[in-house]
DNA sequence: GCCCGCCGTCAAGACGGCGTCAAGATCGCG
DNA sequence: CGCGATCTTGACGCCGTCTTGACGGCGGGC
């Protein structure tokens, strides 16, 4: 469900909003301060915030920056202030929209939606942000924005054992190696630390969740699962490699 | 450099934005009808566009869904009406801002200017291939701008397994494929998505609207359908691909 | 040289997701 | 007012995935 943070100071209002959305079905978290705003954020992460400029605590353009250093949730704020100049300083602020009190419930409505749709699909084309969004091997890539590994690097691996469904592909070209979701999950964790050393533990705490820790055979199980499917000998791993009473690494080349 | 398309009948209007544009190094292209919006936009792939709407030859809204049907293109709308309800139907229809007339040249600029920054994380799009109008396979064909799928490619599918109603075609002409309007709907999300994986939420809410995120049945349903509609052998889909316990995915092949 | 712990492997059962069928609700149209 | 098309909702069975346990090999510590 979609979550939204609203962020006012005035008790009527927050309520009024609070009422609103939910009957419109979105997931509301109220702050009435900017301090509790920024930390509600950061738990919270919600999918919009709704910021009111007329905070006591902190000055409205604060809000947004502190906002801005970490995130990029979509930002609508509400204002009492008419002037070009206020409007203009939050927008360039990194604000997405800009409402002035009183407002009609509808447009606001409208213009949420208007702001999320621009924002979902936004989020859905570029994962986070940057970052190494492909890491190849010579055996296979993998493709952390798609989601995909693809088999087939420089020179070509072996002939999978078993393709039957896809046609025929030419040779040389990328044909994909089918993931479970916890796979996934677990090649994900492992690529995005960058070679890096990854404990047992942090492994859980990732894919399963922090309350596992202990569950080892978890990992032997997987990781076995991905050598069969990644590694050209999966007897003598080259790419997912493991650190003995430690953990787990994964190797580029 | 940035392209702005600026549609208004008022020919004073339309000036003083063209030159305050330019002024700020933007390259900007004007119309000041519908059909000519329409026309440019295609023609000349604005980054955004400003919009009146109230123009001589075509509603507002017509203009605003006749640019979605293919572009996600930002789009700014002007307006003298002030009321709630213009407002609300042109933001749902698929602006992305909407600035009441008169407004000040410095709020516009404002609000132009974070629409663009939302927009341009989007930016970094699949190779420059851009926003496909029509997207082509070997049995069907499906163009957004027309809402229309085509049964039909190079080599005709076999015949469909019950289409009464439809007169004889030439053999290898054109055939429409009748799509209702959810089914239309998915399928143009995960069109539109180009190749990319569609999570389950996603699609819920691009599609049912953001409280929705858990019927996932709904989506079993429909992909069942348009499986059966598009699909040579709906039992294993080419083109419409299940990602277990994650979404579905359009391959275009 | 023996014991113990860690890791890879295999196998089986539980579980949940997915495709499918079917029926009721809703809406627009004649 | 009745009909058809579409959307919504529920139920069911199958299959892939996840979970869990057990076993054997290997290496290191004592």
């Amino acid at each position: 469900m979609t979550r939204i943070l609203v962020v006012d100071d005035e008790r009527q209002l927050r309520r009024a909003l609070g009422v609103n959305l939910r009957a419109r079905g979105y997931d509301v978290a109220l702050a009435e301060t900017g301090a509790q705003a920024l930390e509600l954020a950061a738990r919270h992460r919600p999918d919009l915030v709704i910021l009111d400029l007329g905070l006591p605590d902190l000055d409205g353009a604060e809000v947004i920056e502190g906002l801005r250093g970490w995130t990029q949730v979509p930002i609508i704020v509400l204002s009492a202030r008419h002037g070009e100049e206020a409007k203009v300083v939050a927008l360039d602020a990194g604000a997405d929209d800009y409402v002035t009190k009183p407002f009609g419930m509808d447009e606001l409505l409208a213009r949420l939606r208007a702001t999320l749709r621009r924002a979902e699909t936004a989020a859905a084309r570029v994962g986070g942000s940057g970052e190494q969004a492909v890491v190849e091997t010579s055996h296979f890539t993998v493709d952390l924005a798609e989601r995909r590994v693809l088999r087939g690097g420089r020179s070509g691996g072996g002939a999978s054992p078993a393709s039957a469904a896809s046609g025929a592909a030419p040779p040389g070209a990328a044909e994909e190696i089918r993931l479970t979701p916890t796979e996934w999950h677990v090649l994900e964790v492992l690529v995005r630390a960058g070679g890096r050393l990854v404990t047992g533990e942090q492994l859980l705490h990732e894919v399963w969740g922090p309350q596992y820790g202990t569950e080892l055979n978890y990992l032997r199980q997987y990781l076995a699962q991905l050598r069969r499917k990644l590694e050209p000998t999966p007897a003598e791993p080259r790419y997912l490699i493991t650190e003995p009473g430690v953990g787990y690494r994964f190797r580029a080349e």
